[in-house]
DNA sequence: GGTTGCATGTAAATGGTTACATGATTGT
DNA sequence: ACAATCATGTAACCATTTACATGCAACC
């Protein structure tokens, strides 16, 4: 899935300028999903006008820039359509924090908890934020059943991975700095 | 975290080949964690090498070719500390999967009960790898605590991504098709 | 006075994948 | 006969990130 694919997507669900775009990937619907950033959006979006598969309009606004508000054209869902035809790759995860905690008894106990406890507090903080999302945002008052199941899913794997770092986070810590007890004798 | 960093770390567990670093991103215990290529892992392990971070011995072996097999040395273990002590960069998932299902309104409702039967079997698939290995594999027949608890991290989290999906996965495809037929007429 | 949020863009550097090249063995 | 597993490596290509460039408004 590259990213004029992904922009496709955002604006399948309504029109948008690049940042919003971007926050849609960072704290949106597709923040769980997939990243991009400003460097790699704005071309695409430009190549994407260039393909008549999206149109930009330009919205001045006082006292800020003006804002390039981009809207998804039949082409464009074709285009859409058919990537979502195509057999998705394989999920890919890059855990830097998972890595960290592997060599867990490499580690000061106060690095470790705090590695944790920071990694909670921005699950609880996502899930809350999700939450708020089903109720509240307004691009979608009526979500798409899509929209939903993938919400939901975001949910479940985010509540699982917070739950069990709050079940086992004592646990680790404990069996670290005995195993520091053990190498000191 | 760059590939000399974690092949660094999958020698610090035990001796291996390229190739064999390899198999720990695809199969191993770092299955889950992260990914690299042969094209990455070749020339990190060169550059390590000639760092002093890991050395290579040749191993002969009859009727296959020669196998090189890279040790971590005392160079290499205080640069994964030093790694480890770096603040670990946000997890990043892609999910081309899930980027469909966003939009399983627009998809045929075979397609989206395949898509997800076939990621369902995949979670189970490496949910019983996962167990095996606590009890089987060879290079760390006492794993440490950190190993454990990253193992047990997966498991939580594939486990509950597999269960999500089963339970929802017929709803989204009646709601799919509620759709549709609401549409047709 | 500094940071954050809004807003768009470019260019260089990075980092990695993909494809190619080679070759034996084992299983279907 | 063909595919898969074992085994190493290179080079071209790619996509994306990072850093830079610009600027105003609101908040602390």
């Amino acid at each position: 899935m590259d990213v004029k694919t992904l922009c496709l997507g955002v604006l399948n669900r309504s029109e948008a300028s690049g940042y919003e775009i971007k926050k849609a990937f960072e704290e949106g619907a597709f923040a769980h999903i997939h990243a991009a950033s400003f460097g790699s959006i704005y071309p695409a979006l430009n190549i994407l006008c260039g393909e008549g598969k999206v149109v930009r309009r330009d919205e001045s606004q006082d006292k800020r820039p003006d804002k390039k508000i981009y809207s998804i054209t039949e082409a464009g869902r074709a285009a859409l359509h058919l990537a979502l035809m195509e057999p998705p790759a394989a999920d890919r995860v890059r855990s830097d924090l998972l890595f960290i905690l592997f060599f867990a008894q490499l580690l000061p106990a106060e690095r470790l908890a705090r590695l944790i406890d920071e990694r909670i507090a921005w699950y609880r903080g996502h899930l809350q934020r999700m939450d708020c999302d089903d109720k509240a945002e307004t691009p979608s008052a009526h979500p798409t059943p899509g929209e939903r199941f993938v919400c939901g899913m975001g949910q479940a794997v985010y509540g699982a991975a917070a739950d069990y770092l709050e079940q086992n986070r004592d646990t680790l810590i404990a069996e670290v700095e005995a195993a520091a007890r053990f190498v000191a004798e």
